[in-house]
DNA sequence: AATAGTATTGCAAACATTTTCATTTTTGGG
DNA sequence: CCCAAAAATGAAAATGTTTGCAATACTATT
């Protein structure tokens, strides 16, 4: 039945616009979009004019309400404003567009609080799933996630009982095999430079992996050698000028590119050659870190297969929410380059 | 009345559910949200109790629907992959965050068929506004924007007669005082080096300032001295060892501080010592560029600051749609730093 | 205790879709 | 040209909110 046609003025077509226009019913012009082969050609083929003319766009929320997927998925992040997390948001999103889905992207500025808060505005949004990164959250976070039985996949960190689909690698091995680099290379007296947040299980991670190294070797790894630092070049730069003068180490060993890139400025700044008199190791294989010269050793942290693969899984999820957690452990690789070379001791 | 207790199992508690629990009408729930002054402030507390023990999620989509705000705002870039946007998106992140917004991120890769592409699923979406990059968009895109009167801010490049509100700076004026600078300190060849997307009225802003600058100086600029590029470390470094080794030049202006970080490296890689062999200017500050030694000379583009108006500009408009166009001209500040210095011919 | 005024609350319509089920149209074989 | 089966379409209910209007419950006067 045609829509009565005293109503106000209105801004937006509607689908029953569209009907009218077309001389169908509004279950019609639903069909055409969401069952198209249900519907006689000659029939879409009108549809799609009074699409055209009427100028109308769906409305998703009143699909969402129906019960219909929303085509939204909520990816939660600590930062956007650095380089960590950019590659791996690029290639999840990308991968997700190529679905037609869009992305809420939220921050939190690794504040935890606000993870949860900004969690719950996506549930209000109706996402059809979401991405976390790490393994660490909130109590409540992990209880309201459950409760809600939405799709989850856990970014960046590998976990082997994780509860929710888990894609990422393990910092552990990250830090472990950065520092075995080092030992490998015959250095001794390891300085380590790692990011300072509180509540960032990537960064304990990789810390304790390479304080195992050293434990292995017997090294002496006093409290002294080990600085926090932040991510940024500026902040990292300084920490590391600061360590870097003391002179009592041959080699630094740098939580992530960022800092990284920190510790090669402040080395130029201060006149120290690498890698002959001090080597730099860092975590992460940021894009850029190899051009640096010279070209920065690091080992790395595959961010855009990461990021494709949890997109992949979490799309699976979504349209299988029963089916067994899956798990992936992303392979790291050793890149040395030329900011790291064997230790000479002195004469 | 209590809703019908006979219906099948729901996975998620609504509206009526908690109005049930807490022995109320829905409306009375709906008011505790929305107005909550109107309701006694008992009562709210009884449904405060019935949302906890339920469980309840508002649902957004239901209030879209409604034709209440959305919640919601979409935010068009070219690239999230590049430091380039890094900074704008998160201060407008922030910005709007902090008003309870949620960001719908999505990014093009300078394709303007996908811009508009994405622009029409944020519509589908029902975002209270949208913000976009630069002033170049296809027809198409243009009319939709109107067509629907969405607020739309359109953010990074001024333009004084801009049909949408606009915050950004003249990329102009950038690449002019970035080339005047090298004028100013006696360079008199002058290697540009530019991104070469083809739709991207930014770079192409720069350019023009740039020859401007060079053609006011009665320079010689001949085409063998622009060199394009693309905004990657990598790739700009091999275009910029390229240039630089025809030594024809005193001085590179690179279009923007990826670019500026390539060139660094390209000159250190080639051994070609910075600032006395070969200045090198840039435009942007992108976040570490004061950091690197030598540090980069650039003309500062406040990312941040354009994020945050922006964002405001927007709520503003999303308040109070018929208010007029706001433009503001973002100035830019010339930076000076180790990467520069004065032309001495040799010998 | 009655009244007027105000503060709370409930009812029901409206919002823009999708989908089930029923109905109508088309198709192809005899 | 008729009939059964298949294909296409329509009517109406359902989805989860918000809000205008009406109804009810308080409060403070007289």
């Amino acid at each position: 039945m045609l829509r009565d046609m005293g109503k106000k003025y209105k801004d937006q077509a509607d689908i029953f616009d569209v009907a009218n226009a077309a001389g169908v019913s509004t279950s019609t012009v639903s069909r055409t979009f969401n069952h198209p082969d249900l519907v006689r050609p000659q029939t879409r083929k009108r549809i799609a004019e009074a699409i055209k003319t009427t100028g109308y766009i769906r409305n998703r929320a009143a699909q969402t309400i129906h019960g219909r997927r929303s085509g939204t998925v909520g990816f939660i992040v600590p930062t956007i404003e650095h380089t960590i997390f950019a590659e791996l948001v690029h290639a999840f999103s990308q991968t997700l567009e190529a679905e037609d889905y869009s992305i809420i992207l939220s921050s939190h500025d690794y504040d935890l609080r606000r993870e949860y808060h900004l969690l719950r505005k996506l549930l209000e949004h109706r996402v059809d799933g979401i991405a976390l990164i790490g393994q660490m959250h909130r109590n409540e976070t992990n209880q309201l996630l459950k409760i809600q039985k939405i799709p989850v996949v856990n970014i960046w960190n590998y976990s082997e009982n994780s509860y929710f689909d888990c894609i990422g690698a393990s910092n552990f091995e990250a830090g472990y095999v950065a520092c075995k680099h080092l030992l490998d290379l015959g250095h001794e007296k390891i300085g380590l430079v790692f990011p300072d947040h509180f509540y960032n299980d990537r960064a304990e991670d990789r810390l304790n992996g390479a304080k195992t190294a050293l434990a292995e070797a017997h090294d002496y790894c006093s409290e002294q050698f080990v600085k926090f630092s932040s991510y940024s070049v500026s902040r990292a730069k300084l920490d590391c000028m600061e360590l870097l003068s003391q002179g009592k180490t041959s080699a630094l060993l740098c939580g992530n590119d960022v800092i990284g890139r920190g510790a090669l400025h402040a080395a130029r700044e201060l006149g120290i050659t690498i890698p002959d008199e001090q080597s730099i190791m860092s975590i992460g294989d940021f894009k850029g870190s190899a051009d640096f010269v010279p070209s920065l050793s690091t080992v790395r942290i595959p961010s855009e297969k990461i990021g494709r693969l949890s997109a992949e899984v979490l799309l699976k999820r979504i349209l299988q929410p029963e089916c067994a957690v899956k798990r992936q452990k992303i392979s790291l690789e050793l890149l040395p380059r030329q900011s790291t070379c064997k230790w000479q001791p002195a004469c």
